[in-house]
DNA sequence: AAGTGGTCTAGACCACATC
DNA sequence: ATGTGGTCTAGACCACTTG
């Protein structure tokens, strides 16, 4: 038997190599990426998007499912779908466990304070791991995050220009102890995802002071890029904190 | 309008607060974690699945993709959907990067050695990982890894029995260098998961002797605990190498 | 050519959250 | 009560792999 029309319509665009799901996740993929969809913003519902895009409600289904899983959105049961606000951070005391009292991997905020705060022109490294093109001015902070009154952790920060240059306009003690929420709120900059590289080292002898620890004594060093919702790098981060206190747990497979 | 007769029929099994799909998926799991379905076996068709559980084929698609994000099946698209094989292993060499003319991540096998074979009595702490209920025998390794010749790790390993009994039967010479490999094929222990945990610490005297490194010197250690396809744990093991040749990178989100 | 997984449709019904 | 995402069906067609 042959048929002389087919029963379904093949798809208006004829997709190039590209799946119909894949080809509308990428175009909403864009529209978070580049800000048009605001973070924490609702999207239509799946209904509605299918009949805007003339498609079935599982392919549409299939393309926000794969955003859900690239972490750029979050669905709701019976709520809707929301674009995907900045993280919290990925807290460095995860790296970490202090025998504070509580053996439990420490839940509490550790306690920041700047130490300090200037802007200064980007080193070779810096700019490579900001993606700077020329040699450029960045945002420099020292801080020191402590735990129980006890300093624990210290940290270097450079931020790319003029991005995160809101700071500045604020007095350190308005951020809060968390970095990217502060970040959200006063820059509107939005870190996505970021990136720890971990290596071991020997405290110098200003840094061993800082975390009242004497000079050579082995520390964790945790080197980490920040990256914003459109894949752009926006801080660099060394922290230091003591070896003998380091402990990071990894789930293969 | 109302309807004297439900359009579709309600399925078969009334849902105790399961999914349809979840709960082919969880049967599926059993089927893979018991062993009844060998690992690299095939799984039959899509179709031939929907057919014989009267189930629409999106239904066992979605099972079997969960079973798939689970890492137990590994589908080919255009030849079929096939029961995990054991993981070659999580190399203990991605957590270090010795500088040993290429600086890129080391990809060859180290060479092993094995130092030490013998069956002793679990400690209370070997005991524990290995979910020991009562003191009981276990099989003890000291291994040696080699990089172009120069010895990097040196690994504590015990193994539960009897399951890895078999390797006692062999001389170590016929192992390969690979250990998960050696165990599916000698001992039909498939391990698919496993859990590290690093810290740092000093080299003992005789460790450090080892590795050509002086007593005290800083290491990492490597504490993984591998498990079968059944959830249960079958190996404990202690790698400790270099502290200053330790890397490894963390993606957030 | 035959068999497999991957995409897409069109629709019904269920479960959850909010007003 | 309404609207949202989640489940399920039944079927057609596409793309890949192998004999």
């Amino acid at each position: 038997m042959t048929l002389d029309a087919p029963l379904l319509a093949p798809p208006s665009a004829p997709a190039r190599g590209l799946a119909r799901y894949a080809g509308l996740a990428a175009q909403w993929r864009d529209a978070i990426t580049s800000g048009r969809w605001a973070p924490g913003s609702a999207v239509a519902a799946e209904q509605r998007l299918a009949e805007q895009h003339s498609a079935a409600l599982g392919t549409v289904r299939q393309a926000l499912a794969l955003l859900a899983a690239e972490g750029l959105i979050e669905r709701r049961h019976g709520h809707g779908t929301f674009v995907a606000s900045a993280i919290v951070g990925a807290p460095m005391l995860r790296f970490f466990r202090f025998g504070d009292g509580a053996q439990a991997p420490n839940s509490a905020v550790p306690q920041s304070v700047v130490l300090q705060r200037r802007v200064v022109k980007a080193s070779a490294a810096v700019a490579r791991a900001l993606s700077l093109s020329q040699p450029q001015d960045v945002l420099r902070l020292d801080r020191l995050r402590l735990l129980a009154g006890a300093p624990r952790l210290l940290e270097r920060i450079w931020l790319r220009l003029p991005e995160c240059a809101a700071l500045l306009q604020h007095p350190s003690a308005d951020w809060g102890d968390l970095l990217y929420p502060a970040l959200a709120r006063l820059c509107g900059v939005h870190v996505h995802r970021a990136q720890d590289d971990i290596q071991f080292a020997e405290l110098s002898k200003p840094d061993a002071s800082h975390l009242g620890l004497p000079a050579g004594h082995p520390c964790a060093l945790v080197q980490r890029r920040a990256f914003d919702l459109s894949g752009q790098a926006v801080e660099l981060r060394h922290t230091r904190g003591d070896a003998r206190a380091f402990r990071y747990t990894v789930e293969i497979r």
